[in-house]
DNA sequence: CGTGTAAGGAATTCTGACACG
DNA sequence: CGTGTAAGGAATTCTGACACG
């Protein structure tokens, strides 16, 4: 059975919303989605929402991006990160 | 200095998604708070702004008007329910 | 009282592409 | 590589009003 209340991780936002909490552009948003960084959720009339989850990972995003890591890194860096929690 | 992050406070969602988690119509909701039963935030644009815990009383707000209780009773219950938490 | 609906405008979101590099 | 932008269509949101009652 699936937890059917978590705040954190409930996609429950709007491109707009995102861009404001975040300060990043549409753009940088969606690019991110391709890169295959955050995987946010659509509706039945293709429109993405986001939760407070995915808020934080582009936070921590942008902060690597402004560092100069790659966004290919980036997503090692998570994967591996995935990987652990697993094994835990 | 106000606290920077509730999960459950932070408006962040809009109609859509309130009237998919809630089962209400927009005019529903948005009736409510004519009456004063929610008070969601407002964009620069105008457009309403809502939190998980606006989703909760709605749902509460629903179960209420099921029950045949006027919106001006929950109101009243909401105000007495809020004064009493001031004085604890 | 509480809610549905049609109306018309404004703001939002989406995709695919060109651009720079 | 990562991001800006103009383009055009589709979906969303808003307000004020008429309706029933």
């Amino acid at each position: 059975m699936k937890k059917d209340y978590s705040y954190r991780e409930k996609k429950v936002m709007t491109m707009k919303t995102v861009t404001e909490m975040t300060g990043l552009s549409e753009r940088q948003v969606r690019y991110y989605e391709t890169q295959k960084l955050i995987f946010p959720a659509r509706t039945s009339s293709r429109t993405r929402r986001y939760s407070f989850s995915d808020i934080e990972t582009l936070m921590d995003i942008a902060e690597k991006i402004e560092e100069g890591v790659l966004t290919r890194e980036i997503r090692d860096d998570f994967d591996k990160k995935r990987k652990k929690i697993r094994i835990k």
